[in-house]
DNA sequence: ACTGAGTTCGAACGAACGTTCGAATGAGTC
DNA sequence: GACTCATTCGAACGTTCGTTCGAACTCAGT
């Protein structure tokens, strides 16, 4: 019935072509509810978190909560889309117009550590909660990660082959994915350094890794 | 009442000093009811998965399950508890005898990949689940991850003393952390390395890493 | 003041959850 | 066979789960 309706619930999706949407009211107040949605689920896990601690943590009803999705599932799926999907977009721009290989590893590993930190709760659920979608939506999800985890891989085969270097790629690129993902198990802000020290360190570490020898440069 | 009765649930806390419990038929039981529970949680995690689901995977009624153990959580306990004493009792035994430091180094990535790859259900609860416990729980397994990281952190400081170099242990540890940790939501028996020549891939990476130009030797 | 679409909510649905209890089995000793 | 523990189970407990429904509210346009 629900779902058959002309409810405006289905009008937030995005339009083809139109990388803003003209950011309605109910496309702010579902951002909202995204956002307490994400510091819930981070905390008590997907499968731990109830529709009723989403509804405390938001301050709207629980019945209120399904005018803006359609189902638990469905709102962890935006919020893992949604995410992924910014990502990838500013390292998009990040990359645009740097030539040298190591730089745009350096800028790969700064853009992912800097949305890390400054998002963690997001990505915590995202890295956490990868399995816990099914089908329609884990493969929606599983396609942008693909994409990232590809152009990582374009990334270090471009300095293999730029330095005439040797090493396997797949598991340089996930142990590289590894580093970084681990951080939402032990940072505190408090006592860890800040993304670009971090950044930093890794790079250097992870680049001298993967390189035989030869000096990185900064 | 059940708590405070004579049941034989309550026997089955080792004794100090024993080594090697007298594997009793409750304590193979028991055992069996904890690889079944490990698959389970590992497949749908530890909130995802029911008592039910339980009790269909290992072949025991509901209630019978109960006997065995006094609750969900303490079944978790119990199974994070047994792998994580396990791999720390390995690397001990391995690491005795051996006094170079990067040997040392290579033996604990090479320890941690072998158990994970073997044993990767029980591992992948222990790296996923390790916030799902409470207070009491929760400490006693910490405690355990403490250790375990402590040896390593121990193992690089010797490695930087001995040649002089320079570099956060704490990243460098967590970081190696990430690169091992990270193996279960990746690898695939049909196409990846097994652990023997993961750990020396790794190892090589990670070494060459954290040394300052200084060559690895083999 | 009235309309109509957009938004919110209290109350309830059936299902599934973790756990308990008392009775029924099983195995080993007299 | 009878007594004794250890082990297992069917049936139910009260609670919480995700989701739904219809009624109410808000508010801009008339």
């Amino acid at each position: 019935m629900v779902a058959t309706s002309t409810t405006s619930a289905r009008l937030s999706v995005r339009q083809r072509g139109n990388s803003r949407p003209p950011a309605t009211r109910f496309d702010k107040r579902l951002g909202q509810i995204l956002a307490h949605a994400t510091d819930v689920f981070c905390k008590k896990g997907y499968e731990g978190a109830s529709m009723r601690d989403l509804s405390r943590a938001s301050g709207m009803s629980l019945a209120g909560l399904y005018y803006y999705f359609q189902s638990k599932e469905r709102l962890l799926f935006l919020i893992q889309k949604h995410t992924f999907t910014t990502i990838v977009e500013r390292l998009k721009v990040r990359l645009e117009g740097v030539n040298d290989a190591e730089q745009r590893i350096r800028i790969f590993i700064l853009n992912h550590l800097e949305y890390f930190l400054s998002n963690q709760a997001a990505m915590k659920v995202l890295s956490h909660e990868d399995d816990a979608l099914k089908n329609g939506f884990a493969l929606e999800v599983a396609a942008i990660k693909r994409e990232y985890y590809r152009i990582c891989v374009g990334l270090l085969d471009e300095l293999k082959r730029e330095r005439g270097l040797q090493f396997s790629t797949r598991i340089a690129v996930l142990s590289l994915f590894g580093m970084m993902n681990w951080i939402y198990t032990w940072h505190n802000p408090r006592v860890d350094a800040d993304a670009d020290e971090l950044a930093r360190q890794m790079s250097e570490m992870f680049l001298r890794g993967v390189m035989n020898g030869a000096r990185t440069r900064r």
